[in-house]
DNA sequence: AATTTGTTTTTTATCGATTAAAAGCCTTAT
DNA sequence: ATAAGGCTTTTAATCGATAAAAAACAAATT
């Protein structure tokens, strides 16, 4: 059976949606909610449903009304607003990266579904998406087995991912005055300048900050490949640094300072410090890596 | 339910085995047939049954022996031994390539599901897998698009590739002279040599010495992701060349002497020769893909 | 003792069913 | 006549079951 997380999900940002709105304010049309809450017209009724029988909502038809602040509401807990898919991902990465799986484990379908509480054909279907990150590896009829997330494995990720960011980095410095990612790296420069400031207390954001910053470099010549390997640093470092907190303050900021470095380059369309840049935070990533992997 | 297409297979491939044992030969023991059939040894032993059924093998446990030629034996027809998984994939690419599905398309599970005539995990099961090749996109709860065969699609595939490839062309040209790399592409040379000879009754052959030979060069330096990589354009290959027999003859004939030129280039270790040669071959392969790609 | 076969257990590949969500169609009120 | 809501149909996400294949275990023969 499907489950119902798209509802719920959907049902506890009406709830923020309504309270935003004055008190007895006319509820806006089905479309309109659909379309602000990232769901179907259908999904919406089932949400303005939920919300009446809870009576933050009154009215029926085209007579529906805002009747309470919805502080009093209590939402869905947000384990019950996540896809099963997202779930399973969510608990095979902290399995890897978290707990240390040694490389050469054999992965047993069965065993996770069991361990993850879900049915063996979501466990398949995650794994095959999850072939493409290069860390497991299939064997007909007989299973996974897990590759490790090992020295060579960030060593390769690293070579392709330099390959990759040296060539959009070249285009980005290549583009005309005009093109809108001048002020958007501006923009950006003085998202990284702040970010240094509160370093302190907001050091975490940098996770989010660093794929935004990577992806408007390669945005300058769009490859489907290229942007699809950055799907899988996002997701890599995501959970990386999710788990490993070690020196997170301290990374963070240094890598900052040469996002900053980088940027400078990239503004003064001087392409042999853009390469010098690029690479040196490259390799300073690259060595935060390879410090969380397994030997060989 | 499982499908029986591996003891199927392996039921046919006995067949051959059997039948170049002298007659009244001892059938070679379960772990030997197992390991010569690929198959596990539960599924040799169900062969040798119905080898028996058939007449092909008496005796019983350790005296079994060939009774017979196998010439008369019916075997099952080849479509009975390709995984449901393999159909499936080969459907795919026939709709898309030799139908020539139109950019945009919305890709529907459950009509693919009936056309194939499987059921609906099989179909996500692919997707989920072809979701790499960057020609189909997922829309959470609503499906998926086929993103088109275009021209931009070969020309992003052609950038990386060309990336790729010249990487690796150089570092085969740096191998040491010891290298086994060496041998293995003087014989490769050899086999190219034999097929242009050959070139009127043969040329189907190429697109599989093609795949070879680009995966020699891409092993001087191995990297999961560029193998990966060559996944997909061997699988992209397989199919185009399977379906546009347009010039085929002609086309691979070009092909092959661009290949004996890189191969020169190679042996010669002259770095601005190989990347001549390379940048020459992936430009005319490319020439070939944009012909049948629709536009845009 | 090491192979080889016989038997049992575990695991994967595949199916079909069920509910949530999306999409489409129809009706009504302004 | 258009925009909104009500209702129906289609499709995706997820489950659990079943047969094939692999793996593990046990017994027997050289």
């Amino acid at each position: 059976m499907k489950t119902d997380t798209v509802f719920k999900r959907a049902f506890n940002d009406a709830i923020d949606l309504v309270s935003r709105l004055p008190p007895d304010a006319p509820l806006p049309p089905e479309n309109a909610l659909s379309l602000q809450l990232g769901v179907s017209r259908t999904t919406a009724r089932k949400v303005i449903g939920a919300l009446k029988a809870q009576g933050l909502v009154n009215g029926t038809g085209r007579y529906r009304s805002v009747s309470r602040p919805g502080d009093t509401i209590k939402r869905y807990p947000i384990s019950e607003t996540v896809p099963m898919a997202a779930q399973v991902e969510e608990r095979f990465m902290e399995w890897m990266l978290r707990d240390n799986a040694r490389p050469g484990t054999a992965i047993n379908e069965l065993e996770l579904a069991r361990k993850f509480g879900v049915a063996t054909t979501g466990i398949r279907e995650f794994l095959n998406r999850f072939q493409r990150f290069g860390l497991i590896e299939k064997r007909p009829n007989a299973g996974w087995v897990f590759k490790g997330f090992t020295t060579s494995f960030a060593l390769e990720l690293f070579e392709i991912r330099e390959m990759f960011e040296l060539r959009s980095s070249r285009a980005l410095a290549a583009m005309p005055d005009t093109s809108p990612h001048w002020s958007l790296l501006e923009t950006m420069r003085r998202e990284h300048l702040t970010l240094l400031d509160e370093i302190d207390t907001r050091f975490h954001d940098f996770s989010d900050l660093d794929s935004r910053f990577h992806r408007l470099i390669s945005s300058a010549a769009p490859n489907r490949f290229i942007d699809s390997f950055y799907d899988i640093i996002t997701v890599i470092f995501h959970y990386h640094y999710q788990w490993n907190k070690h020196d997170e303050r301290q990374r963070n900021e240094v890598a900052i300072r040469e996002h900053l470095t980088y940027i400078d380059a990239l503004v003064s369309r001087n392409v042999g410090m853009v390469e010098l840049a690029c690479r040196a935070h490259l390799a300073s990533a690259r060595e935060t890596l390879l410090r969380s992997t397994s030997p060989q």
